[in-house]
This record gives C-alpha cells, structure tokens and sequence, in this order.
RNA sequence: GGAGGGAUGGGUGAGCGGUUGAAACCGGCGGUCUUGAAAACCGUUGUACUCGAAAGGGUACCGGGGGUUCGAAUCCCUCUCCCUCCGCCA
C-alpha cells in the first residue's frame, strides 16, 4: 500500500509510475482528488458534532454530580437530538474512508526510477549473463522425456491423482527434490546467514492482504472450502478463513505482521522450504508440456527484513545469493531486470534469474528477487524502533526471492546433465546429498 | 467435540458507567551525579486520522464486529484467538 499523504501531495507522479506499469490511473485513482475531498470533509463534519456531544455529556456528569439533576435531564435531551444527524454524518465518513481505503488497496507499488520502461518480459534488461553453455554431440531433450525415459516422472499418473499440472516424481527423482531442498537450505543457513523456518501451509486472508496477494488476485489462489464463499465473492474475507499459500512469502513475511522491531535485529534474514499453490488462472495453453507451470511445485525461498537505506544492499545481497545456488550447480543463467510492465504488483524494483534449458533452447526464470520497499510492510504493519533521538517507529523494508524455485532446478539439471544414453549426471556439489550417486540412469 | 477462564500501551499488569489515553512497575529516551560506567534520583515516553501557515485543537483506538446509554476499557450480543480440564487423534 502506498502511503496516503505520499499519494495526495504527489498524485502527478504516481499518475507516471501507474502509467509506466502500464496499468490505468483513470480507473485506480480517477476521482482521487475529489473522494479524497469528500472524505476530509465528512470525517471533519462528524468529528466536529461528535465533539459536541462528548462536551455536552461531560456537562451530564458535572450536572449530576451537583445535584442539578433537572438541568442534566435538559442537556441529555439535547444530545439525544443530535443522534440521528451524528449517525448519518458517521455513516457517510465511514463509508468515504472504506472507499479511499479499498481504491487505495488496489493500487501497485511505485517501481523505482531505474526500473526500464517496458510493458512485457520482452523489454526485461539482460543485467549480466554466467556461465558455458555447454556443447551436446546428440540432440538434447526436454526434461519431460528424459524424466519419463528414466522413471522418475509420472506425469500421467499424476493427471489421475490430481488432474493437469501436478506431478509425480519417483525414486531418484524423489530423491533429487528432496537434496536439492536440503541443499539450498544449507548452504543458505550455513554460508548465507539465514535463519531457518517451517511456517503452516496454509495462511488467513490478513496474511495474503499484507502481501499483496489480496484483494486484487484472489483468482491466482486456491481457497479451502472453510472459507465462507459469499463473502469471500464480495471482497470481505474473513478473520478465520484459509488459503493454501501461493509461496512462503506469505506466511514468512507475515510472521512480523502487526509487530515492531528492535532495530538492533535487523536486517532479519529467513530461508523456508515450503509447497506452492498456484491455480494458474489465465495461463491456459501456456507451458502445457513438462512441469514448467505446475500447481503444486516446491520452493526454498529467501526472506528480509530490513532498515530502508540497507535495502537496496540488502536486495543486491540476496539475489546474489540465489545466483550462488545456481552457480554450485554449474548452471548457465543471467540476471534480468524487470521492466516497468513485467514488475510485480507489490514490488519497486525485481531481478529474475534465468537458467539456461539445453533441452528447449531458452532461458527460463528460476527466481524472483524483489525489493518491495514498505508496500508490504504498510499494509502488513511491520515496523522497527529506531534507536537514538529519532524515536518515531518506522516501516521496514520487506525483500523477498527464490533460492531456488526446486521444480525448475530439478527440470534444469535433467536438462543441463543429461547423457547421450538417456542418463542424468549428479552435479558434483549434489552428491553428498544424493548418498553419493554419480547419475541417474535406467 | 464438551466445561470453565482470559485478551488492556514496547513488556508485566491495575481499572469494571462520567477530568481514564488509561495507575503502578519494567523497558526506552533525556538529564543530575561520576574521570567514565553502574547505582540512585529527576524529567520524559502510544498510534492513526483530521483542522490549522504555525502555535495548538479535535476525533478514534483497551482482541474484531454490533448493541444499550446523554456518556462505554467498564454493561449486553456475537466472532476470533489464547489458557486450564475432559474426550478424541497423526
């Protein structure tokens, strides 16, 4: 959420960052300026006759206390004369506020003035490129051949169990999600300074509105039947519903929701190994094949929390480690930044890293690393303490990537790994994990 | 699932219809003292919105929502969460 007061007394420049996002002023903050008005208005036309009416009691209290038991009965009857005017004057405020508030809750983060124009992923800007492609005497495969020629793919079962986009992987291939988990969260907590953490699955609407997730893209969601579906359809989600989380963001960045912070503690940096659930609305016929675009898929994922003039380090920091995980494996990839129209909805500034995929020919995002600045943290409310003579509590900045998307790496080393003869070689930094297995054949 | 008890500021915790935005203590910040620190003492210390050029006002907030009342942290209803006991259970 954008600050109000930032919105009001910079409505030009918000006006050129929605439009540079492709998204429309005219329909997220068209009559900005005048419900702001109307708000202010009624909020102080109620205020001041509520302030009538606290004065007018106290003089009850004083009255009756004195004895004057005739004149307090004067007075109430006055007050109660004010009732019917405060309530609608109430009503009309609260409404307007509601309004600014919702209108305001659908409004994207600014991204930052070194964020390329652009309106789609074809204006991303290559930032730097690592790694040798490598050079295949034979034609490489897509991973969903080399995956069902092995064994350690079932794809059609899976469609049986669950229907399209799940899968099922199988003996070694279960085996290599699950190293590939522990991996990433090692070298994570044991090089990179995070903290480990295994939050529920499953979080309330609060949480998906803190992160942005809510209102705007509830149809991306998976919604458990708990949740009370009228309501839920009219925008007013409930305190006890649930959600399965669409990535650990959610339920991680939320752990400090409502909650302020010693500045001492930051920046707080948290890893956390969680499933993802993405019901993939609007992306029908896209990415059919393999388990590329899933509804289920694993992630390990970086979180921080930190000071607003350590973020962007911060932001550098973390999408560094992610790359580190990519370059254990020996993997090709570069780093994009994302243009203004390919920049998620909470986020001001992003970088995806992209593996090279031998078996399709492209480079595909494996992470999203994002600086959201105090979006989340505002809509969150998650604040920290400053220490010193600044005592006005402050937002923190939120930081968010993946590290890695598990589904990808896995499909990647398929790809990047595979032999002539249909086998997989287990990247050298892998083994340990693997039980010391050399490769994956038939 | 059943029966009780709770939810108050950064923390602990009083208040249970009218100068209570909220005692006290702890913590934080500033100061006195000290070579420095500690201790002690003194002062100070919530958030959001809103009016105002400012000084300074006003409104709301004691888990959420609703109600009673001239007036609600305090009474009533309801929801959520937490605790204790019983039952069930991976």
């Amino acid at each position: 959420m954008l600050d109000l007061n930032f919105v009001r007394g910079n409505l030009g420049k918000v006006e050129e960052k929605l439009r540079a996002r492709g998204a429309d002023p005219e329909a997220l903050l068209g009559n900005f300026h005048s419900l702001d008005q109307r708000r202010r208005e009624a909020i102080t036309q109620a205020e001041q006759l509520k302030a009538r009416r606290n004065e007018l009691s106290q003089q009850v209290g004083a009255l009756k206390k004195a004895g004057k038991n005739d004149e307090a009965a004067a007075v109430m009857d006055e007050t109660r004369a004010l009732k019917d005017k405060l309530d609608e004057l109430d009503t009309a405020a609260t409404a307007l506020d509601e309004e600014l508030r919702q209108s305001l809750a659908r409004v994207p983060n600014l991204t930052r003035d070194e964020v390329p124009a652009g309106t789609s992923e074809a204006d991303n800007v290559v930032i730097k490129t690592w790694g040798t492609k490598r050079n295949f005497d034979f034609e490489p495969k897509p991973h969903w051949e080399i995956g069902e020629g092995l064994g350690i793919l079932d794809l059609e079962r899976a469609a049986k169990l669950s229907g399209a986009r799940f899968a099922v992987y199988m003996g070694a291939g279960a085996r290599l999600e699950r190293a590939l988990i522990s991996f990433m969260l090692d070298m994570h907590t044991q090089q990179h300074g995070y903290t480990e953490v295994l939050p529920p699955f499953m979080v309330n609407s609060k949480s998906l509105y803190g992160t942005g997730q809510l209102p705007k893209f509830a149809d991306d969601l998976f919604r458990c039947s708990d949740a009370d579906a009228e309501s839920a359809a009219a925008g007013a989600y409930k305190d006890n519903d649930h959600w399965l989380i669409p990535t650990a963001e959610v339920p991680v960045t939320n752990l400090y929701r409502d909650e302020i912070l010693e500045e001492a503690r930051l920046p707080i940096c948290l890893t956390a190994y969680t499933p993802c659930f993405r019901a993939e609305a609007g992306a029908a016929g896209k990415d059919t094949r393999g388990i590329i675009r899933q509804h289920q898929f694993q992630k390990v994922e970086l979180v921080k929390f930190t000071k607003p003039e350590d973020s962007d380090a911060e932001h550098e920091k973390l999408t560094r480690n992610a790359e580190e995980i990519l370059e254990a494996l020996e993997f090709p990839y570069r780093r994009m930044l994302l243009c203004t129209g390919d920049t998620g909805f909470s986020s001001a500034k992003t970088f995806d890293l992209e593996v090279w995929l031998p078996g399709q020919q492209v480079y595909r995002e494996i992470s999203s690393c994002s600086n959201f600045e105090s979006f989340q943290a505002r809509r969150a409310n998650i604040r920290f303490k400053p220490g010193g003579l600044k005592a006005k509590n402050e937002f923190v900045h939120t930081l968010n990537g993946s590290g890695l998307a598990v589904g990808r790496t896995w499909l990647a080393i398929l790809e990047n790994y595979q032999q002539a003869d249909g086998s997989v070689r287990i990247p050298e930094a892998l083994k340990p994990y693997m039980g010391g297995l050399e490769a994956i054949s038939k």
